[in-house]
DNA sequence: TCCCGAAGTTCGATTTAAATG
DNA sequence: GCATTTAAATCGAACTTCGGG
């Protein structure tokens, strides 16, 4: 009855197989279920499995991995972990990976090229079998594409439809939630609407536009460029709050008569409160403001924000579902053509928008 | 000259040593810098290493962790990643493990028992080489700990001092904490100072109170116990927020006076922030309001929030470091004893706190 | 055990081909 | 040929041992 073991170190299959007094071979067809397992009866199953439960055996990934060439492994790249756009959407990602036991390798790339090369890299060391990428980053770098394109990983984008011939992926519509947020204001009764725009180098801002402009076109509605401002271009994750408090200020300054704000996200429709409250102007009574995006802070501060939720959880979801027939196709060696989904937002009115007073 | 590569699949040592004219084994020597190394002579090597980024060689770190039983990875388990509080302390962690060239396997355990289960069986069964914990999480669950305990691998606790015997651990000075930001109140002048004490069962809250009271003890000044509140406990990550302006609102009812709130963390800070507004209180002239934590939201929120902050990537890159120590260690099998970090908390006055009016 | 390099074994699991009755 | 089982080859890198200058 062989029963000591070797303590220290995990059980292999031989352990398993010398404990079952069968062969390693044996061991490996009845645990995996390979097709010969068709061949091999209950009772030596039933044994073989005792055993490997007895051990307590799981078997080496490592040198499973060696021989299979599969991980079950994906490789997630953010590019600012602490922009709280972002963690829902990993929520979605963990969520919908989970039920299939794939695990992800999150990096963090924190805005910088080398860590994008350098985490890419050992992304790629680790064959992973496919690359989510969270597009919230505030610079288009193409030689990140280029890159990332080199790689014959299936690969999805969050947030960004770029290289749209080679790369799936997962955004909100934009356009859509530009109107939403203009047509809830609108039916408020607010005619005089400053409009914060986002910075151009963001991929965002422009349809988020679009969608104002062409519902103010079809409502015959004629917007006041002298109340449409521009959010400068920057790195830094926090400027959208910092400017949207600083244009609000100034726009108070110049005495422009508005009755409510339609932030580009957020962090600037926060920053428009800020300058609102320091002006003594109360929201709603004196200005409505609606956000974008639906970060939970949304959902905290005072008053509460009115705002366009980009549905996070689904977008993460969605990507993997995609992302894991890429992968399919790409076991059975067929094509797979790129895929975009857009997804609807949807308005999220809380405290911070009223009817014109 | 041979040249015609495999495209399809990554190059091996094999091909490196095809590529270079010499053997496998030289070219691991090389590569690796092993001890061996030293007799090599530089022409050999350049070629080998030339050769090697001419084919874009790789090593299958499957074939070396399998081999080495080193992984260079460690495991990370966060309980609620959507907690604000967390995405800091990660950022820590990042960057002390890049730095050293480990990979963090980032699990995030949203507070369910069955998936903490499977995340460590993961993570062990990548042999992971070290764990981190970020206890975030708001129940005590001592099984967890037995789950974690059994596992021989080395292990350290953020916000958390648990099993002490067994585990290092990272927390902020929560008494001092609490000293501090009584203390701030203290010194402008506020005499009636409301504290919502934190959820029973989660361990920062006591501390945090025993500093005010020690403090008020030392300055001879007596808390009025109708001015004492308790946060309900709740898994709800979102409760102190809820709780916070509830328990507010009731006190304000009650017509208690105060010129202060000692708020147990951020979240109630906010939910007291909504109450006060709600009941036309202005903040800070009519009312201060001091919270913990310094989540990104209180530097965001109207008026920015005075809190406490707690130090949330020195914990995470700390928590690192203890960590590669305790490993190495292991390595080395030396013993090694837990270590228990207490960081310092620090004061940010913003503008929710003034001088008592 | 100086200097240089290579053949062969090992890690743990999978898989192919083949050996039993 | 069929059901049942297994020895041996394989994956890619690292390490041990060995053989000539």
């Amino acid at each position: 009855m062989p029963r000591s073991k070797n303590t220290d170190t995990a059980a292999t299959i031989k352990d398993v197989a010398k404990e079952s007094g069968f062969s390693a071979t044996t061991v490996s067809i009845v645990l995996n279920n390979a097709p010969l397992a068709r061949y091999i009866p209950p009772k030596t199953k039933a044994q073989i499995e005792k055993a490997a439960k007895r051990l307590g055996y799981r078997p080496n990934i490592f040198a499973r991995s060696l021989r299979s060439k599969r991980t079950h492994t994906v490789g997630v790249m953010v590019f600012d972990m602490t922009d709280p756009y972002c963690t829902l959407i990993l929520r979605g990602i963990e969520n919908a990976l989970y039920q299939e036991s794939y695990l992800p390798i999150l990096t963090d790339v924190q805005n910088e090229r080398s860590r994008f090369e350098r985490y890419l890299e050992m992304l790629l060391g680790r064959q992973v079998e496919g690359l989510i990428v969270i597009a919230n980053w505030l610079y288009t770098d193409i030689n990140l594409l280029s890159d990332l394109q080199k790689t014959k990983t299936s690969t999805v984008m969050i947030g960004r439809e770029v290289g749209a011939g080679t790369f799936s992926s997962v955004i909100v519509d934009n356009e859509a939630g530009g109107a939403l947020a203009y047509e809830h204001l609108y039916s408020l009764g607010h005619r005089d609407i400053a409009v914060l725009r986002g910075p151009k180098t963001l991929s965002d801002s422009d349809p988020r536009w679009q969608g104002v402009r062409k519902f103010a076109q079809s409502k015959k509605i004629e917007i006041d460029p002298r109340l449409v401002l521009d959010l400068p271009d920057s790195r830094e994750p926090m400027s959208c709050f910092e400017n949207g408090y600083k244009l609000v200020t100034e726009l108070l300054k110049r005495k422009r008569t508005f009755s409510a704000i339609l932030a580009f996200d957020d962090l600037s429709a926060l920053g428009s409160l800020r300058a609102l409250a320091k002006a003594g102007i109360r929201v709603p009574e004196d200005c409505s403001v609606v956000g974008f995006d639906d970060i939970p802070t949304a959902s905290v501060c005072t008053p509460l924000l009115t705002t366009v939720r980009q549905p996070m959880e689904p977008m993460g979801s969605q990507a993997v579902h995609i992302l894991l027939e890429a992968m399919q196709a790409m076991q059975e060696t067929k094509a797979f053509a790129p895929v975009h989904r857009r997804l609807a937002p949807e308005l999220v009115v809380r405290e911070s928008s009223g009817r014109v007073g």
